[in-house]
RNA sequence: GGACGAUUAGCUCAGUUGGUUAGAGCGCCACGUUGACAUCGUGGAGGUCACAGAUUCGAGUUCUGUAUCGUCCA
């Protein structure tokens, strides 16, 4: 006997076993079916999925396995990414934490083995939470971003770009994380607002002229990178400067609000006075600059010059700028504009280099104070202002960030950033929503070369040796022998010359393939390996064929290549998607995918990004735990609409009594909580001490996912019903045309509903898919259908035929909820398959073993019957109505009341054969039906003019007057609203006039037919009271 | 500073080309448990559609502006 709940916890792990064993997720590359194929967007190994990836994963099996079901060849790809910096980082800062130790200490063999331990166990992880979420990757093939074979694209792809000339070494000022000791990209950084100060500083002139300032004044938050000052800057047109800034004050005054003006006046009015009391001084600082005269710095009694260069802003400050190139973005600018030296000042570790002399070995914070106190010794420090400053921060350190300037090596973007600009462009790559397509199309214009080293030591190696201070012979000699080399190892070796410094060169060699022998031999001549790993977006983008087997020509790759969308989030649609479409034009020629759905992001109730530092992510296990791997998977699907955001609340769970609480800002961060139902304490994500440690573990999980829970458990009972009545199925051929209304408004409803969830599945409406799923099979399927059928199941004479449409209905609903719900669907599949193995309409058919294999569902045109459809609607309204006079007359549902209805010839044609279901739907004993049907002596009333019915109770056993009154006061009130509302719009003379024709006459007849109902009611209203005299 | 999105019932969201008195789920209130389901059923209460203008016979829906929140980019 089947159960009366759904247990997913015993049944999950079943069905996973049985999908596995028939390998039903598998996808056979020599098959001759039309290909689906999908990549996974590798999670990071650096820790467990979150909410956001349960989404993501779940709108990717939706249409894989509904794909699958359409009878494609479908390959859902899995796989993990390594993200270099970030599993470092975490790797790093727990050895830092539990050892004390930095990966100095260990060194670079014993970290990166550390790496993969850390890999390993988070990548099992990741892919159990997969698996119990039900999605159906082909497990079979599984890639890693490191792994020898995405290993081997990554090579094959820096060999080609290397030889195309699209990679190149040069200097860059990065950001530099001296925690990690690391470039870090501008993505992976942010900015905080702290406090600090604004130092005025004085460098004297080199034998001013008469006339001339004894020195200059320069104001900066930093004064210890003045060690690494190359020049001072000065404008070169400052009068023209100020033109500028004035003008546009004045055009920002005249857009200006009444409420803003004073203030720009207010900026205008200084401005003005500060150049009447500056323009001369600056116009002879800029004079000075051309004349060459030079500073001193001080403390290193280095000469450097005055320059003139547009970043010296006159409106700001003291209109002097100081230059440090080599540790200010503007200033590499300036320093790149202007030649000038670029001094480097720092050590990888963030302390002071021998260019800083006796400040050498001190850190940041040390040599900022020594520098200030020596000034101010020298008597050069000027004003010291508190000021709040825009801090770059390491995302992944949480340390400041330094500016600095090193080797690396970088993609021209250019070209590549052409081809994939132009797959959008003309759509061989479509992005939904399509507003998405102007973030991407706006990045890529820009073509900014693509910095592609990190300074770490989990990634692909950069597969460059070099050997650098050499002369031109001496290059081109090693050049020869390298040739020699090339000619043993073809297609291997490529290799350049490049200016290395002012007077020497450097070779450059790039080894295609991981090759002992290749790259021993280039070794042999005195080349070294970059020490350098490649950034992690460049293997990802790799990913759409390197997981395919390119570089070599696999079976997969020709059969699933190029692959057929990705979805994935919005955040990474610029570094990975971009990057994906340019890589796989380059490395293949061909799109990577003809469609990318970019979904929602999920906030807390807050608004707030859901995420684990936050103390408001949810793992997709808990959720499953509590409601269900379907119910975490519908209540995902049903919040992925187009918006860009969706909001979540979050609660934690009572380990103790289960009971939800609200998570409050206070509350996601407390390290326990004392549950406020049961009052027992528990433990959260922070809990530190051993005390609290100790204590059960709240779960954080969503209500939201209730609802879900609670459709998966009334589709079990709906099937539970069914199968319990499926004793005896027969097959049988059905002739559609002569079954009763309500099985061919079933196969009508059946009909629309599949041809909505089919376009909604192909155009990635989720939200709108699991909509129409849930109304369909809740208040249609359960609350009409399955009702309907309690009666005519126990009818000898309709049995037979009735269990044969309900098999197919059920059948159907399976189907199209399966890419949803795959277990609960599965599971209640298989009971079915026991019962029913053959069923169908018009035809019984073979089912198989499994829902996840079987067909997908064809929209019949011909089962739709838009007449159908209106005559049970009706049927409805009827049933409607006489509940409502039930409850309005609180009469007990075990209670059985005549009921008249007063309705045309048609509408009786359509009734009379339904009589049976107006007792089981509304415990209603029709006693009359037709135009004769008459009021009853104690009547209540309720007409439903738009289908020309009345609908009358006979409350003779039940009357309660006051309520019944009380029920049509109501009624009459709501009438005359409506009618007054009607009456004003028809009276409004540009309304009849202007408005057209159908929608006047629609009024009017519906003012009409309101006055009837008010003059019914009314009369009903006397009636009563009468009555009650 | 720029781009994008959101603002509709206590909460989370639908609302198609403008056209009856704006819907759902959860929560709330009332009633109901002898076989599909209390993870349920029936009914009910609850909304100046953020604000201000404009277009229109008519605006939740179109346009302009403002505010608040969020995300991304500088």
């Amino acid at each position: 006997m089947i159960p009366i709940r759904f247990d997913h916890a015993d049944a999950a792990a079943g069905i996973l076993q049985q999908w596995e064993a028939a390998g039903c997720s598998h996808a056979d590359a020599s098959s001759d079916k039309p290909p689906f194929s999908i990549v996974i967007p590798p999670p990071n190994v650096t820790g467990a999925l979150h909410l956001g990836h349960g989404l993501n994963n779940t709108l990717q099996d939706i249409v894989v396995r509904r794909k699958r079901m359409q009878g494609y060849e479908t390959l859902w790809m899995p796989g993990t990414d390594h993200a270099g910096i970030a599993t470092q980082a975490v790797v790093e800062r727990r050895l830092k934490e539990n050892e004390n130790q930095t990966r100095h200490d260990l060194g670079r063999e014993a970290l990166v083995d550390r790496i993969w331990q850390w890999k390993d166990q988070y990548e099992t992880r990741i892919l159990n939470q997969l698996k119990r979420m039900g999605c159906s990757c082909d497990w079979e093939r599984l890639r890693f971003t490191l792994d020898p074979v995405c290993a081997a694209a990554v090579r094959a792809t820096f060999f080609d770009l290397f030889q195309k000339q699209r990679i190149y070494r040069g200097k860059r000022l990065v950001n530099w994380d001296t925690f990690l000791q690391t470039a870090v990209s501008d993505d992976e950084v942010f900015n905080e607002t702290k406090k600090g100060h604004f130092y005025h500083l004085r460098y004297p002139v080199i034998d001013p002229q008469s006339g001339e300032p004894e020195s200059l004044e320069i104001a900066t938050t930093r004064p210890e990178t003045m060690l690494g000052d190359t020049a001072v800057a000065v404008h070169p047109d400052p009068a023209s400067a100020f033109d500028q800034v004035a003008a546009g004050l004045q055009e920002k005054l005249a857009e200006a609000s009444e409420k803003e003006k004073p203030a720009v006046e207010q900026q205008i009015t200084a401005l003005e006075k500060r150049r009447d009391e500056m323009l001369p001084q600056l116009l002879l600082l800029r004079d000075m600059a051309a004349d060459g005269r030079k500073l001193r710095l001080p403390l290193l009694d280095r000469e450097i010059p005055i320059v003139a260069d547009e970043w010296a802003k006159p409106e700001l400050g003291t209109g002097c700028v100081k230059i440090t190139p080599a540790h200010d973005p503007n200033d590499y600018e300036v320093g790149l504009r202007c030649q000038l030296p670029m001094l480097n000042v720092l050590q990888p570790d963030g302390t002071i280099n021998a260019e800083g002399g006796k400040y050498e070995g001190l850190t940041i914070p040390a040599a900022r104070k020594a520098v200030v106190a020596d000034l101010d010794a020298l008597g050069l420090l000027g004003d010291v202002e508190d000021r709040e400053i825009e801090l770059p921060i390491s995302d992944r350190s949480k340390t400041p960030i330094e500016p600095y300037l090193a080797d690396q090596w970088f993609v021209a973007m250019n070209e590549l950033a052409q081809t994939a600009m132009d797959a959008v462009a003309d759509e061989r790559v479509q992005i939904f929503p399509e507003r998405y397509r102007r973030g991407y199309l706006d990045w890529l214009s820009e073509k900014r070369d693509w910095p592609v080293s990190r300074q770490l030591w989990w990634g692909h190696r950069i597969p460059i040796w070099s050997t650098g201070g050499l002369s031109q012979s001496e290059a081109n000699e090693l050049s020869d022998q390298l040739e020699k080399v090339a000619q043993q190892h073809p297609g291997q070796i490529s290799h350049r010359i490049d200016a290395d410094s002012d007077d020497t060169v450097a070779v450059f060699v790039c080894v295609r393939d991981e090759d002992e022998t290749v790259e021993a031999d280039v070794q042999s001549l005195g080349l070294a390996q970059d020490p350098d790993v490649l950034d992690t977006w460049f293997s990802s983008a790799l990913w759409p064929h390197s997981t395919l087997g390119w570089p070599a020509e696999t079976a997969e790759l020709a059969k699933f290549y190029p692959t057929s969308t990705l979805i994935t989030s919005r955040d990474i649609i610029t570094l990975w998607v971009a990057r994906m479409v340019l890589m796989g034009l380059n490395n293949l020629g061909e799109v990577p995918f003809s469609e990318v759905f970019i979904h929602p992001k999920i906030l807390d109730s807050f608004g707030k990004t859901m995420s684990k530092t936050a103390g408001n992510g949810i793992d997709p296990n808990d959720v499953t735990d509590k409601f269900g791997p379907d119910a975490l998977r519908f209540g995902l699907a049903r919040i992925a609409g187009d918006t860009q955001d969706v909001r979540m609340p979050v609660q934690f769970e009572c380990p103790s009594c289960e009971k939800l609480i609200d998570q409050t800002r206070k509350t996601q961060k407390l390290p326990r909580l004392d549950c406020p139902a049961c009052g027992k304490p528990f433990s959260t994500q922070w809990a530190e001490t051993e005390e609290d440690k100790a204590l059960p573990k709240g779960a954080v999980v969503s209500e939201r996912f209730e609802t879900a829970r609670n459709f998966v458990n009334k589709l079990w009972n709906a099937s539970r019903f069914t199968l319990m009545n499926l004793e005896g199925f027969q097959p049988q051929s059905i002739d559609v045309a002569s079954l009763p209304i309500e099985d061919r408004w079933l196969l009508s409803r059946l009909s629309s509903v599949t041809e909505q969830v089919s376009e909604g599945i192909d155009r990635y409406q989720y939200s709108e898919v699991a909509r129409i799923l849930y109304d369909f099979a809740w208040d249609e399927f359960c609350s009409f259908y399955v009702e309907i059928a309690k009666p005519r199941l126990s009818d000898p004479e309709q049995k037979a035929m009735t269990q044969n449409v309900i098999a197919h209905g059920l059948d159907q609903l399976l189907r199209l909820l399966h890419p949803i719900m795959p277990f609960v669907t599965e599971s209640v599949w298989s009971y079915l398959g026991g019962l029913a193995p053959r069923r169908g309409v018009p035809e019984p058919v073979n089912a198989g073993a499994f829902v996840m294999t079987s067909e997908w569902p064809t929209a019949h045109a011909d089962h739709h019957d838009v007449k159908i459809e209106r005559q049970f609607s009706e049927f409805q309204k009827i049933i409607g109505a006489i509940r409502q006079i039930r409850a309005s007359q609180n009469i007990k549902p075990s209670e059985t009341v005549p009921v008249a209805i007063r309705c045309d010839e048609s509408s009786r044609e359509l009734l009379e054969p339904m009589k049976a279901y107006f007792a089981s739907l509304a415990s209603a004993d029709i006693v009359a039906i037709g135009s004769d049907a008459k009021p009853f002596e104690t009547d209540a009333h309720l007409g439903l003019p738009e289908v020309d019915v009345d609908v009358h109770v006979d409350l003779e056993k039940f009357i309660d007057v006051d309520a019944e009154l009380g029920r049509l006061e109501k009624l009459l009130s709501q009438i005359t609203g409506q009618i007054s509302g009607k009456e004003n719009k028809l009276n409004n003379e540009s309304f009849v006039s202007r408005a057209p024709a159908p929608i006047v006459a629609k009024e009017r007849e519906s003012l009409t037919g309101l006055r009837e109902q008010y003059a019914s009611v009314q009369n009903d209203i006397s009636r009563l009271k009468a009555k009650k005299r």
